[in-house]
DNA sequence: GCCTCAACGAGGATATATTCTCAATCGATT
DNA sequence: AATCGATTGAGAATATATCCTCGTTGAGGC
């Protein structure tokens, strides 16, 4: 939080009670968030912020680099906050809609190397690996269905 | 072209020229096609065929797993041929938008470990590198503005 | 050639996440 | 507390890729 207000001052924007409350709503939950889950929560908190202003303030953390969006393809966003932490990347269960981390120093240095032999500068990455998690009943039964294709 | 033929026939699925054509448009492009770039090559062959059957085709194919989906983020989805290929990933430059194909044995091997390690049946993957390629005079402008920043 | 069922075409409809509008309010500096 | 520019809220507007409708056409089996 003290960072957010750090990087706002620094751009002579203004720390407001909106702003605090978004960032704080991310800051709480470990999950990654859409500017729906957002606002919902917002609204059980019994604060009152448009979306206009969700948006414009996701927008906004991203810009500063303090959160990282993310497409999971359901058809909209999610974002999650970012405060100097590694990049990292995500497997995504299609059945259930779990969303699970992980790092792997090996990515780091293949990624690396095949950029470069490719004559690419690498500004950013997605890995992405779709599948079932097998925690729940539908996913057990998606993950048959896929073996019996 | 005769594994679209059979894999239609195994379904009892026809057979149309329209089928045909589109598939052709996508078997001799060796980029990533938007349902709009194929429509439009289509017109330019002399076919008229209607916006609807492009995107129920395209669909079809993704169906019958002759054809891979992507979303490299620009607001729709790009279509390619994929028959018995094996799978690779891309890098996108973000200032001209070449799209440019790898493949790195290490990577499967990292990826079906990490799925492995945290109870996920891996069924896909998507590994997107966003960066800059340096081919053209904005896509070295844009890495400059990066290093800059 | 005939028949049947699915595919096609044209363009209208849809869906829905995100953005815009602009008067009212707020934050921060003086 | 006064000032001033940025922010906010409510809901309308947008954008636009993709899908639906339904009368017409075509493919493929017999």
């Amino acid at each position: 939080m003290e960072v957010l207000r750090g990087e706002l001052r620094e751009r002579e924007l203004p720390f407001t009670h909106q702003r605090e409350a978004i960032a704080q709503v991310l800051f709480e939950s470990t999950r990654h968030l859409s500017a729906d889950d957002v606002a919902e929560e917002l609204r059980g908190r019994g604060e009152h912020i448009g979306k206009a202003t969700v948006y414009r303030t996701l927008a906004l953390l991203v810009e500063l680099g303090l959160a990282t969006e993310h497409d999971f393809d359901e058809g909209f966003k999610r974002y999650q906050l970012q405060v100097g932490a590694a990049h990292h990347d995500h497997l995504i269960c299609t059945a259930c809609g779990q969303v699970v981390q992980f790092q792997h120093p090996g990515l780091e240095r293949i990624l690396a190397e095949v950029a470069d032999s490719l004559g690419f500068e690498a500004i950013t990455r997605q890995i992405k690996i779709f599948g079932t998690c097998g925690e729940q009943e539908a996913c057990r039964e998606t993950r048959e269905a896929y073996r019996n294709d």
